[in-house]
DNA sequence: ATTATATCCTGATCGC
DNA sequence: TGCGATCAGGATATAA
């Protein structure tokens, strides 16, 4: 499911559902995800829940019989869910990795293909990702610049890297690139100063309209409470190879690059 | 220091 | 309907 659009649409949907709750209990029942030893979570209140690339972060509080306060950071991967719920439905979910028992509801985190991670912090400060986020105001044309220095790895591929920029992924980088009219085969330190400025313009653009639009959703089943994403109807290159594209009518393709399709339009990305 | 490959998993889909 | 190959919104360890 997710990059930058669907973690943060995630994350700002599931908040009011569990933010001031406390857990009672947690249990962990997929063993990889405790790779990390798990700490007491049970009588912490949750505190914040948000996006950091493409992460899920939790807050919880100090246990009530003091001590530290503690961050766990979800990253879903490629098909990792969390869901809310009251009812009991949906603990009987097939992929069901883990549970959080909370006042009042369960949080539950679903992951078909277990690739999902936690990652548990003594503070939200220590949880802070390598990269930059996209769109953060810090980040300028200029900054994107410095950032990709006089690297020889193809701008797609780049736009990947999460120790540079967090939260974009292969759908994404690929639309990014489209409206930015840049071909995903150039290498990267050789972006001249407009195309940087066209780069930086369409990340900003792509992903805002994604988040408006609660991501791109391809499989037809339900997240949390039923939000799908609806950016699916944007994409401009992404999944159609053979089509036309829509700017300047040639035909889209698939190439393969570090071992993942990249769509492309040959006749406007230059 | 980059860059390619293999790997972690499960399921859906495609071509025969 | 069955079967193998291929693909999947991610990222890392290891090899070259």
């Amino acid at each position: 499911m997710p990059e930058l659009p669907e973690v943060e649409t995630v994350a700002r949907q599931l908040a009011p559902f569990v933010v001031g709750r406390e857990v009672r209990s947690l249990s962990i029942l997929d063993p990889r995800l405790r790779a990390e030893r798990t700490p007491r979570v049970a009588g912490r209140t949750i505190e914040q829940v948000y996006r950091s690339g493409k992460r899920v972060l939790l807050e919880f509080s100090a246990p009530p019989r003091g001590g530290r306060p503690l961050a766990l950071a979800v990253h879903l991967r490629m098909t990792g869910r969390l869901l809310w719920e009251t009812d009991g439905t949906k603990s009987a979910h097939d992929h069901l990795r883990a549970r959080f028992r909370l006042d009042g509801g369960e949080l539950l985190f679903a992951d078909t293909r277990r690739f999902g991670t936690f990652h548990w912090y003594a503070s939200a400060a220590d949880a802070l990702p390598d990269g930059m986020e996209p769109l953060s105001p810090k980040l300028t044309t200029l900054k994107l610049g410095q950032l990709i220095g006089d690297s020889r790895q193809n701008i797609k591929t780049w736009l990947l890297r999460q120790d540079r920029l967090v939260g974009l992924g292969n759908i994404y980088a690929s639309e990014i690139l489209h409206r930015a009219a840049i071909s995903p085969f150039r290498p990267a330190g050789s972006l001249a100063k407009d195309e940087l400025k066209r780069l930086h313009a369409s990340t900003r653009h792509t992903l805002r309209r994604a988040i408006e639009n609660c991501g791109t959703t391809f499989s037809d089943f339900q997240d949390a409470q039923g939000v799908e994403g609806s950016y699916q109807q944007f994409l401009a290159v992404y999944d159609r190879d053979g089509e036309t594209c829509r700017r300047c009518g040639d035909s889209i393709r698939r190439v393969v690059q570090q071992q993942r399709s990249t769509y492309h339009c040959p006749g406007c990305q230059v």
